[in-house]
DNA sequence: AGGTCGGCCTGGCAGC
DNA sequence: TGCTGCCAGGCCGACC
């Protein structure tokens, strides 16, 4: 599932070839992929306008567009981008064509990827308002968020889920994040220690930070632009690997239900936290 | 108000 | 073998 790393990988891959071009086709094949808005509204505000950068956001990928246009996509599970790919592969939701001759294909098996344009920066700035920090800035610090957790009660996996405070995390690097930071992700996030934050920052920009060094992590769909397979997973220390050895420890990992995800833990590396309520 | 859960969607696979 | 049904999960909205 596409989660930071594998947006910023398609983000490099796609920069260099976007910048400076121009689509001059839009072909919205489901509609879907920008509802409530009708394609029509899309292909006006996105065709014959230079495209100046390509931006990150969370999981968010933003294309600027000249004249303060932003289309801005969400591959969720399973969307793909693809540059010149080869015929029509089959899934393919949007279609476009640039100047240069080239061709871009989201190919999107489940339907869940979505596009929208936002007309100004400020139209682009509140739709993004609701997300959290970046958790590869400055502000993603120990303190910040030991204060954002304080009190509350929800598991850490759900709170480091919660794209509202921290945008960009997803399933995989949750669980490779509180490996690394031997935290139990059912442990409530307001009992998270400011040192088991220290360790829970490090080990999420970590996870990160190599995931975008391997080129993201392909699970089963998402892929590079020219259809290459990330490696990542190859690297994963708990993620999908229920009873095989922790790489710290050896103990079997562990497979269970946090956050109503499938969650990853070695139980020695990462106790469970004490029972806080009433014994049963 | 904050946390939990169902719906969206389809490929893949377990089980009969 | 072939069919049914269940699971995966990012995000939103309904619910408690």
């Amino acid at each position: 599932m596409p989660e930071l790393p594998e947006v910023e990988t398609v983000r490099r891959q796609l920069a260099p070839r976007l910048t400076g071009r121009r689509a001059i086709t839009l072909e919205i094949r489901d509609p879907r992929w920008c509802a409530p808005r009708p394609p029509a509204e899309l292909v006006q505000a996105v065709c014959g306008r230079r495209i100046e950068a390509l931006r990150r956001r969370g999981k968010f990928l933003i294309f600027e567009l000249e004249s303060d246009r932003f289309l801005v996509c969400h591959l969720r599970m399973t969307g793909t981008l693809l540059y010149d790919p080869l015929g029509d592969p089959a899934h393919t939701r949007v279609g476009v064509e640039l100047d240069d001759g080239h061709r871009l294909a989201w190919v999107d098996p489940r339907r869940f990827g979505t596009g929208e344009v936002a007309v100004g920066s400020a139209a682009l700035a509140a739709r993004l308002a609701r997300l959290g920090v970046e958790p590869l800035e400055p502000g993603f610090t120990p303190t910040a968020m030991r204060s954002l957790a304080r009190g509350s009660r929800t598991p850490i996996k759900a709170f480091l889920l919660d794209q509202h405070r921290i945008a960009g995390v997803g399933n995989i690097y949750a669980d490779e994040a509180l490996h690394r930071a031997g935290i139990h992700p059912l442990r409530p996030a307001g009992r998270v220690t400011l040192p088991g934050w220290s360790a829970l920052c490090a080990g999420v920009r970590a996870a990160l930070t190599e995931g975008i060094e391997a080129g993201g992590a392909t699970i089963d769909d998402f892929r590079h632009l020219d259809g290459a397979r990330g490696a990542y997973q190859d690297a994963f220390r708990v993620h999908r690997r229920a009873g095989e050895p922790c790489p710290e420890c050896g103990t079997p990992v562990r497979k269970l239900v946090a956050a109503g995800r499938g969650t990853y833990v070695c139980e020695r590396c990462q106790p469970r936290p004490r029972a806080t309520g009433r014994a049963r």
